[in-house]
DNA sequence: GAGCTCTTTATTGTATACAATTTAGAACAG
DNA sequence: CTGTTCTAAATTGTATACAATAAAGAGCTC
């Protein structure tokens, strides 16, 4: 993409994903050319693009805001995600190369050692995490699923959350990691696609439990403040 | 959509559909602009979101091209639809309701009705299916998995070669919906998964057959016209 | 003639002005 | 006070002019 619109499409995209524009924000036009320092043009173009991902919700009367996902929509995600992550893995294990399992297992490597001291780095966890997971999306090598999970991941909300993984919980994603690298080895695609499968689900459940608790916290916070 | 941005849309889409824009055909914005009577601008908008359906595909130099599709990536987009559509006829048939039921049952109907006498109606197979298709994906009630499944069904190559169907597959298809609607009646989750998943894996390898025949058909053509 | 650079032309990207639509709120009636 | 209608402001949609960039081709060198 060209500059301006490029620009404008990651600036909001970080607000959106940083927390700066919150769910259920309404979006202008013109506010948002002022903050990126560009034209109309080129945000609405950024805008169709945040709304093809579902970052950015239209309403009938195309006013834009930032999409705000119940837990159901979120179970629904992650639901979708395991499917196709999982079909991802099991076309990956038939395509898998040498090369690509060194570089998923250099991935791993760095995900074992964000995560064995007692103050786990998140930021370095998540990176090598995604890298991981996009080289098996790679491998698998079909266009349109790759395209369709884009939409999944990269979920604000996830982002945000991930801080509040607990260290077990995020050494147990880099052992079914190993596990995955393990049934690629064997060439084994339906144990590739069961462990992807899974650990895509127990995300789910770790994501949602976190957010169960967040959301006690919020309420004991509205009590003391009322 | 507004409406200069709608009419370029469809004006557009239809072309790709129906051949009249030729796989692999370039796109200019202005000539596009001048066939759909309006300015550059919408016909841009309406550009982006053929492109997110996979219907236009844009150079890395940003130029934009009808998509053509390999018959791998084909196989890649029925694969992904009978995952998708698996799992929405899996989620509908926990949330069916007697009304839904009802209304499939007549899409089925004038199906069989279309499809009953010596010469297929085939526009009214092809409609009515697609809304039996797309109301049990609304009983689904997944708006994530509507929007992926949205980018995979109306293939332009697909509807265009539905002509070729034969009558003996036209009305197994007419077969299979009443199979569904009776596994939705009795509740049958993975009945009604597994029959959907079979559904279109049919449809791709019916569409595959018609596919080499034609291509056969055109060497030959290619051969009496050297 | 192959390959290179430079110029010309075509195409896409951006800004901006204006039109159409929607929202917000004032004025008013009951 | 409630609800309604109308007006003004804000917001989005479209056209168009111009800027930036990419493609095409002329002319040159070897």
């Amino acid at each position: 993409m060209s500059r301006a619109s490029d620009t404008a499409y990651h600036t909001i995209r970080e607000m959106i994903i940083s927390g700066a524009l919150a769910p259920g924000d309404a979006l202008a036009e013109e506010a948002l050319a002022q903050i990126c320092g560009v034209s109309r043009t080129p945000v609405r173009d950024a805008m169709r693009r945040l709304e093809s991902e579902l970052l950015i919700r239209r309403s009938g009367t195309q006013r834009s805001f930032v999409a705000d996902w119940s837990l159901d929509d979120i179970q629904d995600a992650f639901e979708l995600r395991a499917l196709l992550e999982g079909l991802a893995a099991k076309r990956a294990a038939a395509l898998m190369t040498d090369d690509a399992i060194a570089k998923l297992s250099a991935f791993n490597k760095r995900v074992g050692e964000a995560v064995e001291g007692l103050n786990p780095d998140v930021e370095t966890f998540l990176e090598n995490n995604r890298h991981f997971h996009n080289l098996i999306l790679s491998v698998a090598d079909s266009a349109r699923l790759e395209k369709l999970l884009q939409t999944l991941i990269e979920q604000p909300i996830i982002w945000r959350t991930a801080h509040h993984y607990s260290t077990a919980e995020l050494r147990r994603s880099y052992q079914e990691h190993d596990e995955l690298i393990a049934a690629f080895k064997r060439g084994d695609a339906e144990w590739a696609e069961t462990i992807m499968v899974g650990h895509i689900r127990r995300a789910f459940h770790t994501y949602a439990d976190a957010h169960n608790s967040l959301a006690v916290k919020d309420r004991e916070h509205e009590k003391r403040r009322a």
